[in-house]
DNA sequence: GATGAAGAAGAAAATAATTTTCATCATTTT
DNA sequence: AAAATGATGAAAATTATTTTCTTCTTCATC
């Protein structure tokens, strides 16, 4: 199980009274759910159309049949089709954890890959292309993600910067303003450094982007460009190693997509940063 | 290919003029049609929103929306489907994009994992816990799977450090000696600064394990322990972007079977820090 | 070649669906 | 107990979709 019915489970307990008896509702009749209209679905669930419409916007969604046409998505994929994700416990052989770990983050990044919205991704793309200066923050696992995606992004000429230290990120943050770009990395969605940072940039000016994981988060509701990484099941031990790999993925996506869309800007500095570190290499009696 | 792109391929020629523009365009255009309105869908093709109802119900939907979920739910494809390794090039559609990627990270991680030798991975294991001290080198790419392979160590207690500064990590390889660690990490199996680092560790009598890519490479001969990641066929762009995913996957193995092999020793201590963090950031306000 | 029948297609009207606003009620805080 | 906050549904506003109606084209027949 995974992707909406997932966040829509772990983030049940923290809605509204008529919001979690639809939570419900979708969750034990997902399959009849999809097919039915907002006015239908508030009437089977006891509720109202504002409500439903309220409840997917509150889920970050862009409409009632946004939300609608992902979960149809994420349903068409028979459960039997893919194992679902593995906990990890002690004395398991090596074989077992080695399958358990490969099964999570196919999963995960398959996950990912799905509940991708791309129109996002473009707005992203776009957003740094077009960006003068870009900020990128994170802390711990996704302060790799954003390491990642900076010597991306230097690679290519751009002016990119990561703090790992939570001061910095502020202070950096402080500085910025329209036509920057402030992308933070989160695995929650909630970490307060990345928070901050996300909100002084966003005050700055800075067009703000968010990568965290599915479903409601104070992060994503503050960016102007939302991604998601598809999340590990609530209460899964070590879930950020899926997190992470599925946040890398993204970026890739995104540097790829930036590449190609632009390509005969940024593909002759690659090909010139490749050289002139093999040359550097070479000067030094190589 | 199958159901509805497979029927409307069929029945285009048997259709009306504008049927046929709008078939032609939904054909090749997929996975943008699921996401737009009536008149969107109508706008881009050239065509008006009564024809594209009409042509929904001509094609026996109940209704434009219901054709829209139909065709996204079909969209979606089993992993299993989906083809090996893709190469990307300029002006691709993000939707190939994110797919090439998607698979080109899936296959990396099912071959890295296929490929692993258990073995090496227990005498990695074991040489890890018993490690005193613990040093990581990797240059760029690698430089950060180095990192987050310290990350991990470093909050079970282990002694563990990571210079992406090449002086630095010769320095360090320099004060290691016998009941140390030192793993190197390199996409390429054959980074010079990465070499060196080792060289100079196994030098002072310092156990070495290798994470390269598959095959034989001057970094692995060198090693004592060696572990590979897949590696992208000859040829293939960026690259290093399904190597680092495999990398990181091949760390997680690792980390996992040393949680596992030694629960009691370190899973106390993983809860300890994560415990440690949620303290200090309460003590400062939140 | 003209005429009319049949059907294709878009404009506009009608309907339906969705979102937003607003008023009410319940709950919590002061 | 009063005020403030927030949840909720009714209704209004907006938006999307379908149907109707009209025009235009094509093709068969005279």
């Amino acid at each position: 199980m995974s992707g909406i019915l997932q966040a829509l489970r772990e983030q049940q307990h923290h809605m509204n009274p008529k919001e979690q008896i639809l939570a419900q509702f979708i969750l034990e009749h997902a399959h009849e759910a999809v097919h039915l209209s907002i006015t239908e679905l508030a009437g089977r669930s006891g509720t109202s159309a504002a409500t439903v419409s309220r409840f997917c916007r509150s889920l970050l969604f862009k409409s009632y049949g946004d939300f609608r046409m992902k979960l149809a998505a994420e349903l068409v994929q028979p459960v039997s089709a893919k194992p679902s994700y593995q906990d990890i416990v002690a004395g398991n052989t090596l074989h077992s954890i080695a399958q358990a770990i490969e099964t999570n983050h196919l999963r995960s990044i398959s996950d990912t890959t799905r509940q991708l919205d791309l129109t996002e991704v473009q707005r992203a793309v776009d957003a740094l292309h077009d960006a003068r200066r870009i900020d990128l923050y994170g802390m711990a696992t996704s302060g790799m993600v954003a390491y990642d995606c900076q010597q991306k992004l230097v690679r290519i000429g751009k002016m990119a910067q990561h703090w790992a230290d939570s001061h910095m990120q502020i202070t950096s943050a402080t500085s910025l303003g329209e036509g920057d770009v402030a992308f933070a990395f989160s695995y929650s969605g909630e970490t307060p450094e990345t928070l901050d940072a996300l909100l002084c940039a966003k005050e700055r000016g800075a067009t703000t982007i968010s990568l965290t994981k599915f479903g409601a988060n104070r992060i994503s509701q503050l960016a102007d460009i939302r991604l998601y990484a598809s999340s590990l099941e609530e209460g899964m031990r070590r879930g950020d190693m899926a997190s992470r790999i599925a946040q890398l993925h993204v970026v890739d996506i995104l540097f790829t997509a930036l590449l190609s869309l632009h390509f005969d800007d940024y593909v002759p500095l690659l090909e010139q940063s490749f050289q002139e570190v093999k040359k550097y290499r070479k000067e030094k009696g190589r």
